[in-house]
DNA sequence: GTCTATACGCTGATAGAC
DNA sequence: GTCTATCAGCGTATAGAC
């Protein structure tokens, strides 16, 4: 991917994670990188193929998260390192890409929606068997079916990142603590 | 309120928790209602306005959600009540006010934002107490600090909705589970 | 690849008639 | 209160020069 078109698809990345999909335009990102509107459009026809490729490249991007946490030994220091990825979001003040695209799901254009169900197919099952791994290895001692306190873990991370913003507290860190308590 | 007036709120709040503040105009709440662009400018001036209605009048639901359940006896019956207000959410196939508006925060208008600030502290506010309630009378055995389960319980009510809606699963169903596991 | 120029519907918003 | 008429700016998008 060229340096323009990769650039194009990071501050496309971060408007989505602030504004929205609704709330940016090829106007905006343009003004960012100090280039013309329709230079944009060479690289990404529509928005549409331009938000395709932002949720492709994050999915990418936790997919090659999850080949390099398989060298990790433990379930627990797994789930260390994704409890990482929200704890940057907080820090850089954004919302997960789920968090942003999800709430306006049945507006998104049909080919961004199918890019987002998979990308919550993926991190759904990934959390799912690090718990089932940690609960065989005792671990984990959790109460409850091993698919709940999955959808509970990253339903709890996803939204204290939003409420994070609302607040300005530290919710994640008030959120990791309880997981901490009951994992 | 006048009834084209509250009318035009129904509309604007159902279309804000499908497609966000930045994913409706004020012709597709005319559209809607069959009436003039123009006579939403009669009742509100700006869409800030309105925006700020929307979110003040589901205060006061809240509010008055919290009247009448001040005369429940248990604090676990209020908190089934309050997990019914997501269920019907769900059924509705809708987000709830804080997770439509809160990943797009920052771009908000001011008023909007202190408005939507207000309403955090409330809820939050008022699970905590609840919590504390239940587990003064020994009817919550759950771990941790009052205020991190409180939080905790929020998120993931939040967020259940919006995955629900990316994943067509009852995600809502899977989180209400796990919290009356461990609470 | 990036530019200028342009198309054109939609956006929030206002003025004034009824 | 609601309408018609109108506005300037922004939205995505395309054509063609460099």
């Amino acid at each position: 991917m060229s340096d323009t078109k990769s650039k194009i698809v990071d501050v496309a990345e971060e408007l989505i994670r602030t504004k929205g999909y609704n709330g940016f335009s090829y106007r905006d990102i343009a003004t960012v990188l100090s280039i013309k509107n329709a230079a944009i459009h060479y690289h990404f026809p529509s928005k549409t193929d331009l938000g395709i490729a932002v949720i492709q490249r994050t999915r990418q991007n936790f997919n090659q998260f999850v080949s390099q946490s398989d060298r990790t030994i433990d379930a627990l220091t797994k789930l260390k390192k994704f409890v990482d990825i929200y704890s940057e979001s907080q820090q850089k003040n954004l919302v997960c890409f789920m968090g942003a695209l999800g709430p306006t799901f049945s507006s998104l254009p049909t080919e961004m929606q199918q890019e987002l169900s998979i990308a919550s197919r993926e991190i759904r099952d990934w959390v799912t068997s690090i718990l089932a791994e940690g609960k065989q290895h005792n671990q984990f001692k959790f109460q409850g079916a091993i698919t709940d306190q999955a959808d509970s873990i990253i339903s709890s991370l996803l939204a204290s990142l939003i409420l994070s913003k609302v607040t300005s507290e530290d919710i994640l860190g008030n959120v990791v603590r309880q997981i901490d308590k009951t994992i």
